[in-house]
DNA sequence: GAGATTTTTCAATATGTCTCAAATATCAAA
DNA sequence: TTTGATATTTGAGACATATTGAAAAATCTC
């Protein structure tokens, strides 16, 4: 069995009954105490779960689709929490950071909750603000705005009209693709959220693990020029990031897997 | 059974009761007096009650320290569960239904999900708003505002500006308190909002289990006949209910526990 | 002062930590 | 493709630490 799956139906057991013993578990999963001990000490370092003396109780109990998210999110995760974290160390005692929905964000999210910076936080994406409002120091505002189906995304114009009002010092925002200089998602509605945000920030920062780059959508929400720099991961052909800065753009390219961390 | 699960289960059976001895919960329990002493002194420690000679009682915590998640996720009451699905048998297809935050209405959220029945959600806690949203049949709406820290609820400006816009068919607002006619809750902030909804809504109605009903905390945010109906479940003494009624006040008594459920 | 409760102490048990060897996967060179 | 060398992952054991239940001694309530 694949770690990653196993860490997955470990979540998913605790997301049934919130709270269980290690030893219950590894005969669940049918593995060693050891190795689930190890999972469980990974998750928990993920903030995922909280450990008690015995067992591990679900932080915040996710509904369904969230949780398919989080164990797609978990299988491919190293690359979106190095991303997650380089964004992190980009936030400063007192600024005003927006993030956006996605994977990588809430990556940063995470890390930046777990550094204990005080910032305020603007997000359009209610697991993003779970992650952000159980620190103290952060201040988290979120837009209004019409819950995209399946997903904690808010869209639409009350979302769009909030963050017009807006100046902030950093942003973070994901990509579903990004191809010749183009940064493109899949519908129109998120397209202008995210152009909203990268308009509304001094530095809009684009995070994007190397999977996504190349590949291409049909809504475009901007140059990457338009942003201040990339952070993506090392997985990323030369060739490719070559082409990426002779446009101008900084890169910032995190280590991950063999080739570095 | 877990050291924290245990402990969880201390706060739960003071919560019904409000006071137990020692002994009586070591037997309830199936632990020893001497581990039970243990759990007690160190709930006591951490503020959650207070000792008394042979017995605990819970922490009247007016300040709004909230539970730590690994206890509120096992306090979950039966009586709330009822309670939220009688207040989602009111939603008819097609309405717009303002949803406050709470515990009571998280639970009509959940029930009104699994209905299937079509209809608008607008609510300012994201917790509810990812109950909601995997359902496809409803549209969510979600007000923006600042995190109440430590909670996913939303409150402020931002957020009284979004509900004072709308109109709606249908509201649940949960109450902390509710003594003499007159409802309240632990912040101004969180008093506001809930005062805004009622003014939103044709049809405003009050959920609160029968433990909530005569404490009282120093923020009002109106009298209870601003109120539609009351829902409310069937521990609450009858005198009391007498009174209520005598102010105009319809109540839906739903049954609970040894009378009924 | 009598009875119950709390405190203190201790041995048994369970859990956590650390280390190590075997199994497995990964990668580079033949 | 195969092979061998090198990491990584896994399960198990030894040892440290934490929790538990019981009993004796001290304290409290009425």
């Amino acid at each position: 069995m694949l770690p990653a799956l196993r860490r997955a139906r470990i979540i998913e057991l605790l997301q049934r009954d919130g709270a269980a013993g290690l030893k219950e578990m590894s005969q669940a999963l049918g593995v060693s105490v050891s190795t689930l001990r190890r999972d469980v000490d990974y998750l928990c370092e993920q903030n995922y779960l909280e450990r008690t003396y015995g067992g591990a109780l679900l932080t915040n109990r996710l509904s369904g689709r969230e949780l398919e998210r989080e164990i797609a999110s978990e299988v491919e995760s190293v690359a979106k929490g190095v991303i997650g974290q380089r964004a992190a160390d980009l936030i400063q005692p007192g600024q005003t950071v927006i993030l956006d929905s996605g994977t990588s964000t809430a990556a940063a999210a995470r890390i930046a909750r777990e550094r204990g910076v005080a910032f305020t936080a603007i997000t359009n994406d209610f697991t993003i603000a779970a992650i952000l409002s159980e620190s103290p120091a952060i201040t988290v505002l979120v837009t209004g705005g019409v819950v995209r189906a399946g997903t904690s995304t808010l869209l639409g114009i009350d979302t769009l009209h909030y963050i017009r009002r807006l100046r902030a010092d950093l942003a973070f925002v994901g990509t579903h693709a990004l191809s010749e200089g183009e940064m493109s998602d899949t519908s129109i509605e998120l397209a202008e959220v995210k152009r909203a945000i990268i308009a509304a920030a001094d530095r809009p920062v684009l995070l994007a693990d190397s999977s996504k780059i190349f590949s291409r959508t049909f809504c475009s929400f901007g140059r990457i020029t338009d942003m201040h720099h990339l952070i993506t991961d090392s997985r990323l052909p030369a060739d490719r990031l070559v082409v990426l800065e002779r446009n101008g753009l900084r890169v910032d390219v995190v280590p991950v897997g063999a080739d570095g961390a």
